[in-house]
RNA sequence: GCAGCAGUCUGCCUUACCGCGCCGGGAAAACCCGGUGAGGAAAGUCCGGGCAACACAGGGCGCCGUACUUCCUAACAGGAAGGCGCAACUUGGGUAACCGGGUUGCGACAGAGAGUGUCACAGAAACUAUACCGUCUCGGCUUAGCCGAGAUAAGGGUGAAAAAGCGGGGUAAGAGCCCACUCAUCUCGUUGUGAAACGGGAUUGGGAUAAACCUUGCGGGUUGAAAGACCAAAUAAACCCUGCAUCAGGAGCUGCCCGCUCCGGUUUACUGCUUCGGCAGUAAUGGCAGGGAGGGUAGGUCGAUUGAGGCCUGUUGUGAAGCAGGUCCCAGAUAAAUGGUAAGGGUCCUUUUUCGGCAACGAAUUCGGAUACAGAAUCCGGCUUACAGGACUGCUUUUAAA
RNA sequence: GGUCGGAUGGCCGAGAGGCUAGGCACGGGUCUGCAAAACCCUCUACACCGGUUCGAAUCCGGUUCCGACCU
């Protein structure tokens, strides 16, 4: 018997995904990052509201870098799939704070990486942004 | 059997675990269960429609598009069948040049006897054509030729292009000047719905360019789902303009109107008249409708997934396609779902080895590799572009056997 | 999603059917004691693929890339 908390942790619903204008250029004025080839995160802290989710994330590849609508579906949906894969981290850094988290995950890469590389990056950005977030 | 070309169709599968959107059911909710979920091009946005908003008496001009004929279609610049021209292959005749037949491919394939423009350089001359060399005649000087006056488009040279082609006659030399054949054009007849074809007649016969302007026929109102409709939230009951109403009001009942009940009120300034109660005019205020400018919002619902729909059968037609019957419901997202990881299989290519076959080659085995182009965004009909591999059909070369 | 526009040397930029101007930069030279400025000379181009035409940067299709606008 898994506890039901574990469960849930490899679910990715859509209200988890950040879709609010004001938010997303929020997220977009020059202030907060981390980064780690081929990836990017840009994160916001803001007070917490009774409606959303404790955080919200989005994903973005340049159409400049890939022209091909398959080429930036399938970048896409590999973060997803690591971000839906690797949350549990950090959930447990934010669910203390009465805060909530609204981050954007960019592809910064020329070309297509396997799973396994973005993998590695994803929890090398997740590190840098621990430490950043404990000494805030 | 293999290869090439053309056309049509197809375009990976299975299992496990973890997920995503939509619909239905359960549940207070978290969530659970079931169903369903990309393409032939979803692409480019190159054409044509549906749909929506706005505009709109009718006609002309202009602008844009289009162009062999007939048909198909909601429509089209698309498709089908046909005509003509060009090319390739093939076959028959012929010594050959070439001619006839067949198959396939390609063609912005209306008009240059309506007008305007342009045609660089070269060349004598590039458009009411033209005489540089050459050829010929006559005259003069002089007998070698030169000079002058004329005739001439055969030959030379230039050019992308030089005034129907070729042979003969003719002539001082030449020339459609004349004749035969051929090619255009016009015209008459026959056949065909028609583009055209065939036959007769006529000297009638001096470029190219219309993807230059243009002429003729035909078609087109403009803008596109970020169209447009509604709801919520937020801001600023403010400001400006126009029109209407004019002493009008507010609250409750009600989906709305009518109606009923209750409460409150009949304003202010100026001017004129006055029987001093008021009345009339102007301005202001408040009401309603439309517009402008400015401000706010960046959420939701509809549009929007049943349609010129798919599949099957019959039937009409050479065909595109039409008609009739049956049957099916087959993505509907919106910072944008349709996925990820692992394992196995299929197909194809290359390498190794073995077997079969006269041979071209085929089958098995094995190491390694490949498994395309590409992602719905309002929906349809086309076109164009991209595409690993496979299947089928037609034609042709080649190899082997008979 | 839709509607438009553009692509000419290293950079800017004219040309609109007939040898692709001009400026800046680079390189060389003149001048100078050495430089700068000035003057002279040189090098390097029509995005790509087809078509129309005798001839295409220009006209017409298609492809690629870049940019603008519409809520």
């Amino acid at each position: 018997m898994t506890p039901p908390q574990l469960q849930q942790r490899y679910k990715l619903p859509r209200k988890n995904i950040l879709r609010s204008q004001k938010a997303i250029t929020g997220l977009f004025q020059p202030g907060f990052f981390v980064g780690s080839f081929p990836l990017r995160i840009n994160y916001l802290l803001h007070p917490k509201t009774a409606e959303t989710p404790s955080v919200q994330v989005m994903f973005s590849v340049s159409k400049k870098r890939f022209k091909k609508a398959t080429d930036r579906n399938r970048i896409k949906r590999l973060l997803r799939e690591v971000y839906r894969l690797n949350q549990h981290e950090l959930q447990v850094l934010v669910l203390n704070e009465e805060q909530q988290l609204a981050m954007a995950l960019i592809y910064t890469g020329q070309e297509l990486l396997p799973f396994q590389v973005l993998k590695s990056s994803f929890l090398q950005c997740v590190q840098k942004l621990k430490k950043k977030l404990n000494h805030a």
